[in-house]
DNA sequence: CGCCAATATTACAAATCTGTAATTAAACAT
DNA sequence: ATGTTTAATTACAGATTTGTAATATTGGCG
């Protein structure tokens, strides 16, 4: 997780920069509101961490520049003004989060953690990933390692299905009713069929093999 | 927008449930834990404002109980604790802001609104609007109205672009490449057939079209 | 081993989706 | 009003996707 510290007093953001690489982030800083603006777009951070009183582009200027690039990143206001007033200034700015210098470090990291965890368990829930699989539920996009698999619908339907089921045996008879809806015609085989095609796309030019069959029971999406 | 108010203060409750609904949100009370976790499961609020110490389950028990329930719903905790390592451990245990009383109503107005400002943005990426229709792009339910329509890929891929540019006219070079890519036989009609197909679907059985076509130039959706 | 049941694979057919091209209709300009 | 341009619609064909059914293979068990 990249954070972007853009903080004129070289004392506080060094002091910064020390703490949050010892809680593994990798940092990056700016010194001025022009600066900042520039690692936003160009070094794609997760999470802002701001000063309001800023050479070249003040805090809330920027905070502005970068909501209208529709630029949704987590942004922890850091400053020195600390009346409510203020606050409710720079949150209702387009930031989330306002702290007031001097501040406890450890509760800012515990602040900067909320931040990351909630956009990751907003944002991954259009993502499933197991092993070397993952497929993106918006783009649609299915990779195995860095290799594009092109799924047809019920292939992805089957995919996501196990995906989101890793480890689970799923019976052909759960499949059926997930896939085709309730009202099916038992007496096909069109999910061994299914299984097949999924396995040639997903399994048969790797050696390990992901999808794997229960003998009498079903199928499960599983490491080897 | 509901919010669920889980306090034994009877002052500071009736204080926030005034404030709250001038803003115009809904409001629910708690006085105790147990009471607020029924509420939270069944009257399901859009974010919590919770005090620590209260009767039968304590702030932070109820907290860990929420997230066990995979309920990740906004919760901000209003404390009497006003200690740097309190906040911390009121954080790390799940919630998603930390107010000390006596507070600022209007700062926690504020930190209200930017809770549900981000979970709304980060949710709602994978819904579309506009007017009666509406796409979800996980489930790839389509709907104009209560109607569900069942579209093609080519067609909901149209359909999702439009959606993105409400009230811009896209023409039909902008659509070849959005939907076809850039390497494309310019010489064909796709985009006509398209989106007459996808007109037969979304506008045919209604009075209000939304599909409306900008002579020389392109296609728009928008009210009439 | 040899049998049986379950699963895998294959080939084909049906259904669906997509693109082309021709025809019809509509909008605009003169 | 008439001709011209642009868009809408239609019909068809090719491509793709999906389901069925037949066949081959595998694994378990006596």
């Amino acid at each position: 997780m990249k954070i972007l510290i853009i903080e004129d007093d070289l004392k506080i953001s060094g002091f910064l920069e020390k703490g949050l690489k010892e809680a593994q982030f990798t940092v990056d800083k700016a010194f001025d509101g022009e600066a900042g603006l520039h690692l936003v777009t160009n070094s794609a951070p997760d999470l802002i961490i701001l000063d309001i009183m800023l050479p070249k582009i003040d805090g809330l200027s920027l905070i502005k520049k970068i909501r209208n690039l529709q630029i949704n990143i987590p942004i922890l206001i850091l400053s020195a003004k600390e009346s409510a007033d203020d606050r409710v200034i720079g949150l209702e700015s387009g930031a989330d989060d306002y702290m007031i210098k001097p501040f406890s470090f450890n509760e800012l990291l515990a602040r900067v953690q909320v931040l990351l965890r909630r956009t990751q368990t907003l944002v991954q829930r259009s993502k499933l990933h197991f092993e070397a699989l993952s497929m993106d539920l918006i783009s649609r996009e299915v990779l195995r390692g860095k290799e594009a698999l092109e799924l047809h619908a019920k292939e992805f339907l089957l995919l996501e299905y196990f995906l989101q089921n890793p480890n689970k045996v799923l019976t052909k008879t759960q499949i059926l009713e997930k896939i085709w809806g309730y009202d099916f015609d038992p007496q096909t085989n069109v999910v061994d069929v299914l299984v097949c095609r999924l396995r040639n796309k997903v399994d048969k030019d790797f050696t390990e093999k992901f999808i794997q069959t229960v003998r009498s029971v079903g199928y499960v999406l599983k490491k080897t």
